[in-house]
DNA sequence: CTGAAAGCGCTTACAG
DNA sequence: CTGAAAGCGCTTACAG
C-alpha cells in the first residue's frame, strides 16, 4: 500500500483534491461541513502531507543541516542536543553529518547538504574551515558556526569568551597563591588554544606576574596529550605547581601522568580544565574547570540561524561567558 | 539568485532539458560531445540536482530517521556515530531527532519522519514503545530498533547479549574469590535490566552460590541511582565485596559513595560497571566493566535497515557479544 | 541521438 | 465556495 495523496482523499471525499488542499489547511475558503469531512476522512486514512512534494512548492525544506567533527564527542552531543532542541521547537528538522575532520568527507556532506536545499547550516567545533567554509557559503544559505577555529571568514557564529573565561581560571590559580602556573595547550594555531593562553597571560599580567615560557606545553585535546605534556612539566627542575589545562580531555591526561606518580591533587599540584564535560564530576578528584554552557550555544546558534532564514538580520557573532566550576582539583600550594 | 535548474541549463546549452537530464545521468542515448558541453556549463554554474525534486519521482527519498532519548548521552552517541557512518558510506542522511522519552515528543517524531517520508527508521535505546512502536509502524517503512526495552513486539533489531555479558562479569568477580556480590539495578522491569539481572544469577547458579535477595537494590542508570543503591548497601549489617552495576553511569555513583566514605576500591570493595563509556578509563580507580560495542551496533543496525529498504529480508535479531575490560576496580577481596 | 509530453504530490492564482 | 490549470525540478516512456 503506497502513501495515501490528497487525490485519494479526493475521491473518497468526491470533491478535487485542491479543495482537499484547502481544508486540510482550514481554508476559510471550503465550506465548514465540506472541511469537516474531509478532515475526518483523511484522518481515517492516515494522511500525512508529503513534505517532499510541499518543499518543491516552497523552496523551503524546513531542514537543517548540522555538520559536527564527532558526534561521539561529549562537548558536541550536548551543543547538538540544544539544536535539536530548538530545531524542533520550530518545526525544522535537522540532517546530522559527521565530517570527521576529513576535507574529503566535508566536501561530500556540503554536496549532500545542499542536494536536499537545506534552509541553513549549522557547522560545530570545526576545525578546518579555509576551503570549506566558502563552499558551504557557494550554497545561498545562512551558515552560523559554533566555536569555530576560524571565525573571522564567517559573519555568523556563537563561541565562548575564552580570553575571559581562561583569565578567570587562571586568576583563580592566583589567588590560591600559586606562582608557577603551567599553561597546557591544544596544537598550537588553533584560535581557541591561542585566545586560551592569552587570557592565561593576562590573568599573570593582571597580577603583575612575569610569564615563564617553560611552562607553556602543546597537546593535541586529547587525553594523550595532556600526558605527554605532564611528563615534561615534571621533569623541569622548578615544576609548576598549578596546570591550566585547555581542556577537560588534556586534564584527565594530566591527571592520569599525577596519579600514576603518585602525585596528590591538589596536595601536590593543582589541576584545571575547560569544558565542564560530565566526566569532569567523576574525576578523581572532581576537577575544577570552566564551564561551557553547551547546550545553550547549540540553542542560541539555532536560533541565530532560524532569524536569518527567516531574514532577520541579527548579530553576526554572540560571544558567551564561561562560569568557573571550582570542585576539588585546585587548592593552595603546599608551603 | 536562486539554484540553478536542469532548465537553465537547457537553455545554456541550446538543448531541451530531457537532454541535459539524460547528460548529468551519462546515459549513452546523448551525442558523447552534447553531453561534454552540458556538464561542462553545469559545472560552471554550479548546479546541484535536486534531491526534493528527485525524491518526488523516485518515492525514496534516501533518508533515514533516527530516533534517540538523548543525544547528549555519551553511549547514544557512539551508536549514532556508527549509524550515520554507514548511511553516508551508503548515500544516505540521517534526520535525527531527540525524543527526550517524551510521549508527546515521540509522535510528534513520527509525524515528522512520515511526511518526511523517510526511508526507515532506527530507534535507539528507547524506554517507552508499547504505543510509540505502533505509530512509527504505521508509516510502513522498516524498523530496525538497537537495545530497546521492548524488542518482542518487533521484528527487527540488534542488542547486546545482556545475560552472556553479565553473566561473564560476575563470573570474574566470583573467581576472584567475592561470595558476597551486590548487583545494583535499573529501574526495576525493564527488558535489559531484567536481562542483566538474570545474567547474574546464572552465573551465581554456574558457581554453585545461592542468591541473597537483600543484595539486589535498584537504581535509575544514572549516578544518584547508584549513590543511593550504595547507601543501602553499606547500611547492611553483612555488606557485599563486590558491586556489579547495571552500567557505568550506577558505577560512577556508587564509586562517589564509596571515596567519600574512604573506602578504598578495589582494595576494601570491588566494583564492575556496564558499557565502557569513555569515562570507564579514567575514574578513579579505572573501571572494571563490559565494553559494548556501542559503533559496531550502530553500523550493524544501519546496514540491517538498509537491507530491508532495498528489500532484502535479513535476520530479524542480531545479538552482539560484550566483552569484559578488566581495569583496576576489582581486586580480590581481603581475607 | 533528441525533444515534447506526462507525472510525482502539493499549492495557488484564475475562473466560475 | 469549488474546480480546472499551471507549475515547483526532475525522470522516463513515447515519438521522431
Amino acid at each position: 500500500m503506497r502513501q495515501v495523496s490528497i487525490k485519494d482523499i479526493a475521491r473518497a471525499a468526491n470533491v478535487s483534491h485542491p479543495t482537499v488542499s484547502r481544508a486540510l489547511q482550514d481554508s476559510p475558503l471550503v465550506r465548514r461541513e465540506t472541511a469537516e469531512k474531509i478532515r475526518r476522512i483523511a484522518h481515517r486514512m492516515g494522511y500525512r502531507p508529503s513534505a517532499v512534494a510541499r518543499s518543491l512548492l516552497t523552496k523551503k525544506t524546513r531542514t537543517i543541516g548540522v555538520v559536527v567533527t564527532s558526534i561521539a564527542d561529549p562537548f558536541i552531543g550536548e551543543v547538538v542536543s540544544g539544536i535539536e532542541e530548538k530545531a524542533n521547537q520550530h518545526g525544522y528538522s535537522v540532517v546530522l553529518a559527521n565530517s570527521n575532520a576529513d576535507p574529503e568527507r566535508e566536501v561530500s556532506v556540503a554536496h549532500s547538504f545542499h542536494e536536499r536545499r537545506v534552509d541553513g547550516i549549522l557547522v560545530t567545533a570545526s576545525r578546518v574551515g579555509a576551503l570549506y567554509l566558502p563552499l558551504l557559503a557557494e550554497m545561498q544559505v545562512p551558515i552560523v558556526l559554533i566555536n569555530n577555529q576560524h571565525p573571522d571568514e564567517f559573519v555568523h557564529s556563537v563561541m565562548i569568551d575564552n580570553v575571559t573565561a581562561s583569565c578567570k581560571a587562571v586568576r583563580h590559580l592566583i589567588q590560591l597563591g600559586h606562582e608557577r602556573i603551567a599553561y597546557v595547550g591544544d596544537q598550537f594555531g588553533f584560535q581557541s588554544d591561542t585566545e586560551r593562553f592569552a587570557g592565561y597571560r593576562e590573568a599573570l599580567d593582571l597580577a603583575g606576574r612575569s610569564f615563564l615560557p617553560g611552562l607553556v606545553c602543546h597537546g593535541n585535546g586529547k587525553p594523550e596529550g595532556g600526558r605527554d605534556s605532564a611528563e615534561k612539566l615534571l621533569a623541569l627542575t622548578n615544576p609548576p605547581t598549578a596546570v591550566f589545562c585547555y581542556n577537560d580531555m588534556t586534564a584527565l591526561g594530566v591527571l592520569d601522568v599525577f596519579r600514576s606518580r603518585s602525585i596528590r591533587v591538589p596536595k601536590d599540584i593543582s589541576v584545571v580544565g575547560f569544558d565542564d564535560l560530565l566526566i569532569a564530576s567523576y574525576t578523581h578528584p572532581p576537577l575544577t574547570t570552566v564551564r561551557q554552557p553547551k547546550r545553550q550555544m547549540g540553542q542560541i546558534a539555532m536560533e541565530m540561524l532560524l532569524g536569518l532564514v527567516s531574514g532577520t538580520d541579527s548579530e553576526s557573532i554572540i560571544k558567551v561567558q564561561g562560569e568557573l566550576i571550582v570542585r576539588e582539583s585546585t587548592a593552595s600550594p603546599k608551603s
